[in-house]
DNA sequence: CATGAATGAGGCTTCATTCAT
DNA sequence: AATGAATGAAGCCTCATTCAT
C-alpha cells in the first residue's frame, strides 16, 4: 500500500518504543532509528523534526488507547462495575506498558518542548472530559446529582491516574497499585448500597 | 561555617534554582555555574559529577521541606483543620515555587539518570510515610482504625499530590488546585462530624 | 523536439533560476526539483551528478547570452556607441538577472568544484576573446593599431566586468554602476574625436 | 600570556588558512580545527559560531593588509611611481597568498551568509576609500582636479582588483597580470608628463 | 581551593545519491 | 522515462568533564 503511510508509522511505533525503553532522555534521532531498523534520516523525510515525531507519536497512541477505554466502560453506572472494569484495563495495559510510559516520558519531555507540551495538554484535555463524563454517569439520579462538583472529581481522578504513573515510573512497583484498587473497592460497593434508589439504567 | 561546607551550599541552591527556572533541559554545568556565580570547574571538586549534585539538591531541599511540614501539621486530628493548613501550606510553596519546580523537574531528571530516581524514590517514601502518619492519626479512635489501610490511603495522597505537580506543571493553571481544596472540605467537614465518638488526643 | 531534450532543457533552466534565486548554498538537487516540478530523481537520469548539471547550467546560458551580445554589438567601431549599447545590455540584464546571478553563483561554486572551475574558464576565455574583438575594432586605422595590447585590454574589461558584478552581488547597489558608465562616456567621446582619422567602417 | 587571546589568534589565522587552501566549500568546523591543530569545540569556546569566527577573521586580515598598503604607498603623487609600487605590493600578496586568497573565498562565501558579506562591504568600502585617496592625490593640481569624478574612479579600481583576484582565483594565471601591469605603465608615464604643469607636492 | 580554557563525544539535521516501482 | 522514498555521510553545535595554572 501507500509505502508513504507505512513507514510513517513504523516511525510512530519506534518512537513509542524507543521511548518506552530507553526513556527520554536516550530518544535520540539515531535511538529510534536503531529500534525501528531504518536510517536516521528518513525520520527527517516525514517529519519536520524530532519534536514533531514526538508530538505525532503521542497523539497516535493516545486516541487509540482513549477509543479503547471508550469501548470497554461503555456507559457503565455501577461504580463496583466501574472500579472492575477499571482494574482490567490497568492490568492489560501493564502488560504491554509501551503506550503508559511512553506518555510518561513524554510528560518528562513537556519541559524542553513546549509543542510536546502543548500536544500533552489536549490528551490530559480529553482525559479529563471522559474521566468526568464517566463521575456523571455515577452520580445522575443520586441524591448527589446536584451537589457534586463532577469536573473537580473528574479532576482529580486523572491527577490520581498522573500521579499513579509517576510512582510506577519511579520504582516500577505495581503491585501496590493493585493494592490501591483493593483499598478503593468496599468504598466503591458502600456507595452502590446507598447512594442509590435512583432507577436502574440497562448497561447500554 | 567551614568555607568548605559554605560552597557547597552555594551549589546546591544554584543546582535548585537552575533547575526551577530553566528546566532540567536546561540545567547544565554551566548554567548553574551562571547562576551561583562561579566556574563551572568548581562543582567536580565539590561533587563526583553532575548528577551527584542534582542528587544532593533534591535530598537538601526535599528534607528542609519535609521538616517544614511535619512542623506546620503537628499532631492535628482534625480532618477539617487538616485540610486548612494544607492549603495554607500549598499556598506558601506556590508563593516561592522554587523547590516544588525543582522536584518536578528532577522527576524528569529521573528518566536519564538512575541515581536522581533512587533519590527520588527516597523522598516519595518519606512523604508517603508522612502521609500515612496524618492518616493515622486522623482514623486513631474511630470505629474505622482498624480497617482503613492507611498506608494505601497514604500512598493514594502521595500519587495525588505528584499528579497535581504534574497538571500545574503542563498547563501552569493553579486555579483549579484551589477548587479542589474546596471540594474537598465538605468532606473533610462530614468527616469530622460523624467519624467521632473518639477520645480525643490532646494536641501534641 | 525530442522528450529527451525537453526534459534537459527543463533541467538547465531549473538550475538557473535556482542558482539566481536561492543562491548557491541554496540550490540542491531537492530545490532545483522543486523550481522545476520535477523529482529529484530526474537529475540523475540526466546527468552525472549535480556539478555536471551546473556546468552544463553554466554553459547553456553562458553560450546564448554570448550570441545575443555579439549580435546586438554587431561590428561597431565608435567607443561613444558602443559604451552606449553596452549599457543598454547592462540594463537588460539587470532587468532579467537570472543569467548574471547565476553566473556569479557559479563563481562561488567554483571554489568547491574543480568541473565548474574549469567550464567557468572556458566561459570567461569566449568573453575576454569577445572583449578583444570589440577593442581591436576600436583601434583599427588607427595610430594606436599596432601598439595596443588588445589582449590585455579585452582582459582587463573581463576583469572590470567580474568586479563590477562582484560589488553588486555584495551590496546590489545599481545606481552606482550606472554612474560608472556616466563616468567613461567622455572619455569614449575623447578618443572619438582625436583617435580617429581613419577609414570610417560602414556597421555590418 | 592571556591564553584566551593567543587562542583567539590561532583560530583567526587557522581559519585564514584553511580558507586560503582548502576553499570555503571545505572550511568546516573540523577542517579548521584541523588546520590549527586544536578541538573543533573551541571555535564555539571563543566564538559565537563559524560565521562569527570568519568575520572576524576578514576584520583581522584586513586591516592588517590594508594599514600595510597605506604605508607602502605613502602619499605618492607621480603616476608611474604609484603603478610601480603597486606592483610591488601585489608581487608580495603573491608570495604569501593567504589573505588574497581567503577574501576571495570570503566574497564567495557572502552569498549564503548575511553576515560575511555586511563585513566584506565595510572592508569593499574602506578600500574604495583607500582608492579614491590615491586618485585625488593624482589629480591634485592638475587641469583635471575639478572634473574627475575620483570617487567613481575609487570605485572602479577597487572593481578591478576584485575581478583581478576572481581571474586569478578562477585559473591561477599570474603571469596575466603583470602584463596588465606593463601594460599600463606607459599610460601612467603618459600622464606623469602632460598632465602635469602643477605645483609638485612635497613627498609626505 | 578555585578558575576557565580546552577536549571530544554525541545530538540534530541536511543533502547528494540510489533504487524499487 | 520518471518517481519519490530511503540511505548514510558529514556539517554545525553543545555539553560534561578534565587539567594546567
Amino acid at each position: 500500500m501507500a509505502p508513504r503511510a507505512e513507514t510513517r508509522n513504523r516511525l510512530l511505533e519506534a518512537a513509542i518504543r524507543t521511548l518506552a525503553v530507553e526513556g527520554y532522555g536516550g530518544t535520540t534521532a539515531r535511538s529510534i532509528a536503531r529500534t525501528g531498523g531504518f536510517a536516521p534520516g528518513v525520520i527527517y523525510y516525514h517529519f519536520e523534526d524530532l519534536e514533531a515525531l514526538l508530538v505525532a507519536a503521542l497523539r497516535h497512541t493516545s486516541q487509540a488507547r482513549r477509543a479503547y477505554y471508550e469501548e470497554a466502560l461503555g456507559s457503565c453506572t455501577d461504580a463496583a462495575e466501574l472500579i472492575s472494569r477499571l482494574r482490567d484495563l490497568y492490568a492489560e495495559d501493564m502488560r504491554d506498558k509501551g503506550h503508559i510510559d511512553a506518555v510518561q516520558e513524554l510528560v518528562t519531555a513537556s519541559a524542553t518542548s513546549p509543542r510536546v507540551r502543548a500536544e500533552l495538554l489536549a490528551h490530559i484535555d480529553s482525559w479529563s472530559e471522559f474521566a468526568t463524563d464517566a463521575v456523571q454517569r455515577l452520580v445522575a439520579g443520586t441524591t448527589f446529582e446536584d451537589m457534586a462538583p463532577s469536573r473537580d472529581i473528574g479532576m482529580m481522578a486523572v491527577a490520581m491516574f498522573l500521579g499513579v504513573q509517576t510512582l510506577i515510573h519511579l520504582d516500577g512497583d505495581r503491585s501496590r497499585i493493585q493494592s490501591l484498587f483493593a483499598t478503593v473497592e468496599p468504598a466503591a460497593i458502600l456507595w452502590d448500597t446507598f447512594a442509590g434508589n435512583r432507577t436502574p439504567t440497562p448497561d447500554k
